[in-house]
DNA sequence: ACCTAAGCGAGACGGTACGTCTGGTCTTTCT
DNA sequence: AGAAAGACCAGACGTACCGTCTCGCTTAGGT
């Protein structure tokens, strides 16, 4: 979560463990309830039961706090063994936009990536702690596909990375701009367009190398 | 832009046309050099050469100008025609990608993406004002290709909107997240391969009803 | 009140009396309801049905119109002959007080005479239009006493002078000093009180020269 | 054994003692430069080398400040021992014209009167800072004349306190009439004419019962 | 059983920006 | 030329948070 104290803590009162914990929960729900940019790092500290200074001890700012209590939130996307590999894309997809829809999670996700354009310490934040992170996904399924056989053998290990990337891109980049730019829901026929869409192109591409 | 005063204005002052192109053109000033999070009303004004009150009276807020500011921006691309379907995707998906690879741009527009999602008067104007009066380059590259062949005449007009909005939400998803979120450069390469899976889809579609 | 050129007017639309009366008592309506520091010269100017541009070419701020429109309210006092000095006195000083409870008096005489310690063309302003116009009380209440044979006949002009000031201060100071700052009412027994005190000091004085 | 302090403050950091006192020497500071409609509580705040929430944690506005910053020099008041009544009440009047003439005092007082007239609250700090406060002046000035045998021993003692209650707001009143209306000094001479009167009054009034 | 160093809740602190209001001025059109 | 309307610049208002800084108190591990 928060790479802190690499180093030996020797003496001294321990931090407490609970302060953490309460303290991404509240912000969570003060997201919910405020949304970014109405969410305070004071108000977040009282819903905790935590001073100011606790809170500042851990965090340096509202970006990186609004990042870790984000990334938990996209933990717990699964890929389910649905059968084939349109339908395992199809129910991982659906499960990303059932996230994306909670408010905490679309508040909070774009205020943070807006930050980032101006912080690059906040972009390789949320780059390790969301986007890598959830790429296994799109491995997992990969593997899963080629054992079906749906897919070949992966042959350039540096086209594959290329691919995965895009694919990741083209994944998360549309449920995104469906949910919150274009503003409406990613609903199963959505999901149904767009997994025929993407399996197509790499159908074709898979083709013609 | 701002849909303001349809009604005849008689007596009084008119309002200084002026002021509003330094308003809007001092906003992407600053955009550019503070970020959305630390821009300021007064400091926008300051450099506007206008006084608070008049920023004021023609917006609301930081959300509804920047929302103006940035709209702008992208009433700049244009469909180039450069003989194929692909090769004309490729020039306006790098053009989209160099205008969101601009500070203002992308900073401004991730920011009011996120607070659009708590303001359901914001999202509908981000809608009207950028979305919608974009995808008039979906629309002119669909007619062109159909013109030369590259793709067969629409015929459930339900279904094209349906696909037109499919369309839109994956390139212009794709390249967001891949400039923003993974924070690397929608280059001629990516755009090469984002094109050739976007077409695969598209003709893969085409061919399975 | 206004020292405006009474002169010539030649061409041009020629300025409205009826704007003056009605910006007067505009002010004062509005000293009643919100007080000096809560009136606003724009508030007045829309009670009097008036521009602001008209007002400001009449006066130059708060400050002048405030006090013209306060002088008038002393321009009522007469000094009524109820057949003693003692007795003249008493009705005078019952009058002013009424004045002075008055709360566009009060509120708008305190807070222009604050200003005034700061702006000596305000004091003089002041002075002309409502201390000096109303010592022509205290002189004719001599005049009348002398006639009755309750006062000596003045001999030295210049002590003269001296006197009627003195008496003017004392009597306008007491009188706001215990309205105003001790917030009491200056009642029929206490103007009995300090009638008594005013003249016996002044029959004290004129026993020994 | 209770305690007697009410509401003790314990916990979090205690208040700055130098704050209070920098606030209210930088609020004397502004009235002598700026006078009290051009004083700015950002321009007190900036002066005292404080932040202005921490001048609005301690007062509630302006009219509270000043009345503060005010009060606190009357306290200098002392009444002189001259050897006669008439002497020490010139000294102490004298005194008191001198401290009106400091600009800061003069412009501060009789602002807050005016507001006050539309303020209970207000007029209720002043009474109790200032008025009350120097009634003292006038009991003892009593007193000591009654050891002298200059006055008679009180009998009365509801008589006493309007007597007393006159006398303020006879020499008050009057001196302040004297320097900031009729904007002339209370110098000695005047102040030997009105004492004159005074005394003269006041016996002229304890021989007619 | 003490010592000591860090953590903790509380809240004051110096700052910055907010969005609003007012003071005066300027620019329209109409009278 | 004056008036009504209202936009304009300038700047103070009182509030809300920021991130930091004392306070006095707690809580552990090392001695």
């Amino acid at each position: 979560m928060q790479s802190r104290t690499p180093a030996t803590r020797t003496s001294g009162r321990p931090r407490s463990a609970e302060a953490d914990a309460a303290i991404l929960a509240a912000t969570r729900e003060a997201l919910v309830e405020l949304g970014w940019s109405k969410l305070t790092l004071g108000d977040v500290a009282m819903r905790a039961g935590v001073a100011k200074t606790t809170l500042y001890r851990r965090w340096s700012g509202k970006n990186e706090l609004v990042v870790d209590a984000v990334a938990e939130l996209f933990d717990e996307l699964v890929l389910p063994d649905r059968g084939s590999l349109a339908a395992d894309i199809e129910g991982v997809v659906l499960q990303f936009a059932a996230i994306l829809a909670r408010p905490e999670a679309a508040s909070g996700l774009m205020a943070v990536v807006a930050e980032s354009t101006r912080d690059d310490a906040l972009r390789e934040r949320i780059r390790s702690s969301i986007v890598e992170r959830q790429k296994r996904l799109v491995l997992e399924g990969r593997a899963r596909a080629q054992t079906r056989g749906e897919l070949p053998p992966e042959t350039d290990p540096e086209e594959t990375v290329r691919t995965v990337d895009l694919i990741f891109d083209v994944v998360a980049g549309a449920v995104v701009h469906r949910t919150l730019v274009s503003g409406r829901a990613a609903d199963e026929e959505w999901v149904r367009d767009f997994t025929a869409l993407l399996l197509g192109g790499l159908g074709a591409e898979a083709r013609q190398p």
